[in-house]
DNA sequence: AGCGGTCAAGTTGAT
DNA sequence: ATCAACTTGACCGCT
């Protein structure tokens, strides 16, 4: 039983989230900031609604909230609380109704935060932001019902191991619903699946296996072996991996940026009788997904 | 409506 | 030194 999931947008399907720059809003007075901030946070929550109505009625069984749910809640300078913008407090009301929803329809929901939000960081500055930003994160996930929130290794600043120790120490300054959310994932450059495992068992944190990343950034173990050892990490909870293929074919000149749909071969034959979910990190989206489930039998 | 410049944030490695 | 890549190009002011 696999569960395909869908990262954050859509391709074809007009459903889509906003955003806005802190330069232009911080350009504005503060009532007309609150209002175009809460303007923007209730249409979020509007396309979250619609965007697991979609995924429920297609055969999608998970859905990425994008890290802007609600844009600049960090932001030094232009953060907020989102009680405390005009009709805030229902748009968090709309938050706990697509949690309801979302288990209702039986979907997963999870959040990644982006390549800022770092715990391993030398820079004390650095791990505050991203503790900040973790947070923030726990609460919409708290109202939305989602389990995890995925995030990389980080740099390794000449030193992984030290690295990974700061990461340990941070994680002891994250509240509960953080904490019990967090997940860790290999990338493409420097933290491999033979990094992060041993750091993830000791610490009892769910790994998140990256297959693209880890062809990228071999390690020495295989598929299966890092497969295996990945869902040893999840305990009874459902394990999470993530998929793509290379945009240029794995003998271009960077494998690394991904492709608009998923080359059936890319995914691992080990995979297909796993109860997991399946991240699928490809350009096209949705759309790239109905085609994979086709190829897939589903 | 369309276009070009711009956008909060960190780290790495290729060029 | 610059730049693309990273889960995702979208926003904004101008014409």
């Amino acid at each position: 039983m696999i569960r395909l999931g869908l990262c954050c947008k859509f391709n074809e399907e007009p459903i889509s989230f906003r955003t806005a720059t802190a330069t232009h809003v911080l350009k504005l007075t503060p009532k007309a900031r609150a209002e175009k901030l809460a303007g923007i946070c209730q249409d979020n929550a509007a396309a979250l609604k619609r965007a697991l109505d979609y995924c429920a009625a297609n055969g999608i069984g998970s859905f990425r909230v994008n890290s802007q749910l609600l844009p600049l809640k960090t932001h030094p300078r232009a953060g907020y609380d989102l009680k405390d913008l005009p009709g805030g407090p229902g748009t968090v009301s709309v938050f706990k109704a697509c949690g309801r929803q979302a288990k209702a329809l039986g979907l997963r929901l999870t959040f990644h935060p982006d390549q800022f939000v770092l715990l391993s960081s030398p820079t004390a500055s650095v791990t505050a932001a991203s503790l900040l930003e973790l947070e923030y994160q726990a609460e919409a996930a708290e109202w939305t019902g989602a389990d995890v929130i995925n995030i990389h290794g980080g740099g390794a600043y000449g030193d992984k191991p030290a690295a990974l120790g700061r990461l340990a120490a941070a994680l002891k300054r994250l509240s509960r619903r953080a904490r019990a959310r967090l997940a860790l994932e290999n990338d493409d450059r420097t933290y491999s699946p033979a990094d992060l495992l041993p750091f993830c068992r000791e610490h009892g944190l769910p790994f998140v296996y990256d297959v693209h990343h880890h062809r990228c950034l071999p390690d020495g173990l295989s598929v299966e072996q890092a497969t295996s050892q990945a869902l040893a990490t999840w305990g009874g909870r459902e394990p999470l991996f993530h998929l793509s293929s290379p945009r240029e074919g794995w003998k271009g000149s960077d494998p690394r940026p991904h492709h608009d749909y998923i080359d059936i071969k890319d995914f691992p034959a080990c995979w297909r009788k796993l109860n997991i979910t399946v991240e699928v990190e490809a350009k096209a989206k949705e759309t790239a997904i109905a085609r994979l489930r086709r190829e897939l039998g589903m």
